[in-house]
DNA sequence: TCTGGGGTCCTAGGACCC
DNA sequence: TCTGGGGTCCTAGGACCC
């Protein structure tokens, strides 16, 4: 039995949905995203890719190139939502169903030619069942591997069809061309062309062996693979833990460690409320730090005793911060939480384990109050005294 | 044109244990 | 007498993707 997989790409998805709710922008060119001098394109409309905006150009940038553009605010939670609307009609079309981001999932339907017929027809269904029930297209790649699927989709967009023959599949890769293949960056790319490599076809011609010495176990694994349109394999690892973080720029530069401090302080409050309400518990606490010249850092730490609290967590980071910051001016900051794990308890030495169970309630508490739409944050001027007293 | 914010995975070195 | 190899955990950095 062959089989065959479906890649689902929603077209410039937070543009169309702003559209969507908007029908005066249709037809022209749409930004989303904030204004302002450190900020980037987050999505936009085709009428804008025109011009040649794209995502993550800097905001500045595009309204050169396009000032005639729209500029809309992300809405986050409205994407959201009409993302759930898709992805359980993309679900509830076959079992092999994989969410990939808000905007991208894959189905497996081999086997299921009984239903829906040969793999390009169901394609075409799910379609026009999502454009019907939501007003949204999307781009459809339809092969024999997750990987090949998730390229075809991207070869014709909007609103677009991709099939690949299994006959033709190094024929495909071929076309799509080495600079746009998934997983193959600017950096690497850059060390291909370097190397006197400049397409799929080169890459193929070069033995395993050498590969390995020029581009390291890992990566000459996967240039092997993809270069024979052979998936590598990126989308089936069974995650045990992940991570949660927050970042944010800064303009100007920050100067003040208290400054720094109290958003550490803020961020600490919110990716433990996150991290509550994911049901995890992060074993790791990091943070990152980017200076104004644009040198990037990260220092992270990993505790014996368990992480409980958003204490805990700004208590670690500030830890860090102090240790490593360099008093040069900040562009970002950032607060991460890693190494984390499904449940909800964590076993605690007896002593610590009732003042920081009381801490963890009463966060509970908090999180219950701010789902109920009301905006609480603890104030750190009323924190209490172990941690204004704690000099290191 | 000076480069967001949310993630994942990989590499390489050091510590530590057997 | 300075001397092995493997496994695992941790840190920092880097590449990549949406």
């Amino acid at each position: 039995m062959s089989k065959a997989f479906l890649h689902i790409d929603l077209d410039a998805f937070f543009a169309s949905v702003e559209i969507l709710d908007n029908p005066g922008y249709a037809g022209k060119p749409l930004i989303i995203g904030h204004e302002g001098p450190r900020s980037v394109v987050s999505t936009c409309s085709y009428e804008a890719r025109r011009y040649g905006v794209h995502s993550a150009m800097p905001m500045t940038t595009a309204l050169k190139l396009c000032p005639d553009a729209t500029v809309v605010h992300p809405r986050g939670k409205r994407y959201h939502e009409k993302s759930v609307e898709v992805m359980d009609i993309i679900r509830a079309f076959a079992p092999g169903f994989l969410q990939v981001s808000v905007d991208e999932a894959f189905l497996d339907i081999s086997g299921m030619e009984n239903i829906y017929g040969l793999p390009g027809k169901a394609a075409r269904r799910l379609k026009n069942e999502i454009y019907g029930k939501t007003g949204l297209t999307v781009s459809v790649g339809v092969a024999s591997s997750r990987f090949l699927a998730k390229l075809a989709s991207d070869y014709h967009k909007p609103d677009g069809l991709t099939i690949v023959p299994p006959s033709r599949e190094i024929e495909f890769i071929d076309k799509v061309g080495l600079k746009k293949l998934w997983g193959i960056g600017d950096k690497t790319y850059e060390r291909l062309v370097r190397k006197g490599i400049t397409s799929t076809r080169q890459l193929r011609a070069i033995p395993k062996e050498k590969l390995q010495e020029a581009f390291g176990a890992g990566l000459s694994e996967y240039l092997y693979s993809v270069s024979r349109a052979q998936d590598p394999g990126i989308y089936q690892g069974e995650v045990k833990s992940h991570s949660i973080s927050t970042e944010s720029t800064y303009y100007p530069d920050v100067y003040s460690i208290d400054a720094l401090e109290d958003f550490l302080f803020a961020m600490a409050q919110e990716l433990s409320f996150r991290a509550l309400e994911e049901k995890v518990v992060p074993r790791t606490v990091g943070i990152k730090l980017r200076y104004g010249d644009f040198s990037t850092y990260t220092f992270q730490s990993t505790p014996e005793e368990a992480i409980y609290s958003s204490n805990d967590i700004f208590n670690i980071a500030r830890t860090l911060l102090r240790q490593k910051y360099n008093n040069e001016g900040v562009r970002l900051l950032g607060l991460v939480l890693s190494s984390v794990y499904e449940g909800e308890d964590v076993e605690q030495p007896e002593l610590f384990a009732e003042k920081k169970e009381k801490e963890r309630r009463l966060e509970k508490a908090v999180l219950e109050l701010n789902r109920k739409g009301s905006r609480l944050m603890k104030a750190r001027s009323l924190e209490d005294p172990e941690i204004k007293d704690d000099k290191d």
